[in-house]
DNA sequence: GGTTGTCATGAAACGCGTTTCATCCGTTAT
DNA sequence: ATAACGGATGAAACGCGTTTCATGACAACC
């Protein structure tokens, strides 16, 4: 293998020359540029990325935390990242952590021991205080909107989206609407929370634990809650998915069960995932992908940001039946 | 920073013997040993892996390379490669290539570079030998059914899968039976060719071009499906989908088309995607994610080796409608 | 003419763990 | 008693690119 040293001689220039031209820096005369140039071909030298990365201290490695791989939400956003982290010659790293504490500290243990250069949460379970403490060691990208001046974050106010859906809702005459969430605690869920509270409060509306669904992630669970339903003397007349596989899951289920949608129960779901348009399902776009380029962006960047993303309302046919 | 010098010096020992007791090599002593423990935790030192991967001269990074990574066949894949590659301390490099070659490219002049340690092709549209002459810089490990003693394999005997599947299907009857595959071309879907061919012969059934659908490989292609299937005076009675994907939605088009299942058209998934249990659609697991750790371990093996993974018939509801 | 500044260039320091090789010592085998 | 061998240990070589700093040359400015 040929190395820089080599190729210096080969050219008649420094070490320090052919460095130069290698990284593509100024101060090097068009004479020496071409002659190490025509080195490199002629030796077809490559460079040594780890001498690269043990000189540099970078590793070029981007630690991704999500809690499952398999959900299309967390494959789009990995996605962009990956997108991104290839464009940028970074790689990454993935911990898939079932939201268990321990699985969360290794990907922050190897942030500290300089093993990735950064670490992006798409979603956690740990504190955002502990979160914090590790930005020092380097840069902590946050997927949701909180506050702090450590990590930098890219969300999605799902206060007000959730507001304005549920105020679409009951302009269609809705006036028992509920939600399903996958979390209770997490930093989206109680944003969701917030807004529900806060819009029934405003429209006096009363509280009904019962339109509360939580544990709704997959397709399956979908099915679970069209089964809760059926239990409900009053039950909702609409409810806010928050994923489209959700949602896909309680289309099917409520077919089976003779609930007529729309009619008997309007959905909306959320992501606008592959199965929604083949359900004509109404759902709430989220732009994933782009997230994860802001993501992956944010964790290169010198500053902490702070970024919100815009969502899009795709009208199909869960909610109006009118074509 | 301390280093492993700094270490040899606090613990009265040389560098050597700081090293062999961080790789936990024999030959030192316990006192020896002790010494540097407490050194290493009074000094709170960490290994710079960078120094690791150049004196190594491995990455330990592996490529993966693959066409989409929105579909749960290879989202399944990458898990399995994923978590075995987190139990080894390798990191995984992610090549969505959508088929294009210079894509796949570029993963193999990585390779070529020591960019990467090795390369796992989850599906590929270069030639075989192509990739077998990449077999010298590194691993090269393929997730087919190739005869090839420079790669290493780990595979579905997709021949006799869709054999035995497409005896069933006669087996219960039906004598107009179709495919759908994604790819004309791959290894994959030329077995399965062959095996619908040979099927054919030895049952006595003509060959219908009309009966093998390319192309689907999400639920939108099922949908499609459905509507070529409407246009055929003498559509197949049943169906080997080579996606759960593909299959749900043919089942929730045939739905809106009037088209019973099984009644009118039995279907036969693959891979048993979440949405399969959901729609109770028969299909045939594979084991992904065993596939994928069976993957890993083959990149960082030794040997070249071949390993077939085994199927599973899971029966559900839309070939047989009875009970 | 002298000062200041820009461009060009290379020597040397820096980052750090792994591994080969030589050596020394004590033990077992002959 | 002596050769042979295994265990223990460290010096030194190896892997290699980046970056700081010093220096030289030349142009521009006062």
């Amino acid at each position: 293998m040929v190395n820089i040293k080599d190729l210096a001689k080969q050219a008649g220039v420094s070490v320090t020359t052919v460095s130069r031209v290698l990284n593509n820096h100024p101060y090097v005369s068009d004479a020496k540029r071409q002659a190490v140039n025509e080195a490199i071909k002629a030796t077809n030298y490559r460079r040594n990325i780890n001498a690269v990365h043990l000189s540099t201290g970078q590793t070029h490695l981007i630690g991704v935390v999500l809690p499952f791989l398999d959900h299309p939400y967390f494959m789009n956003v990995v996605k962009g990242i990956t997108q991104a982290a290839k464009a940028k010659g970074k790689h990454i790293v993935l911990f898939e952590t079932g939201y268990q504490h321990e699985k969360e500290k290794s990907a922050l243990t190897m942030l500290e021991n300089k093993q990735i250069d950064a670490v992006i949460f798409c979603s956690r379970s740990h504190q955002l205080k502990t979160l914090e403490a590790y930005a020092s060691y380097g840069p902590v990208v946050l997927f949701e909107d909180v506050k702090t001046n450590k990590c930098r974050t890219t969300f999605i106010n799902h206060s007000r989206v959730f507001t304005e859906a549920l105020g679409y809702l009951y302009d269609q005459g809705h006036r028992r609407i509920g939600y399903s969430v996958y979390r209770q605690t997490g930093t989206n869920s109680l944003a969701r929370k917030k807004a529900y509270q806060s819009f029934l409060v405003s429209h006096h509306l009363s509280y009904n634990p019962d339109y509360v669904f939580t544990g709704c992630l997959y397709a399956e669970d979908g099915n679970a809650l069209i089964n809760q339903l059926k239990c409900l003397t009053a039950p909702p007349t609409a409810i806010l998915v928050t994923s489209d596989q959700v949602a896909a899951g309680m289309i099917i289920s409520a077919r089976n069960a003779g609930i007529k949608i729309p009619q008997d129960l309007a959905l909306i779901g959320f992501n606008d995932e592959p199965i929604a348009s083949l359900l004509d399902l109404t759902t709430i776009k989220l732009p994933l992908e782009q997230v994860g380029q802001s993501l992956l962006d944010q964790a290169l960047g010198k500053q902490v940001s702070h970024r919100e993303m815009a969502s899009t309302f795709i009208q199909r046919k869960t909610v109006e039946a009118n074509e």
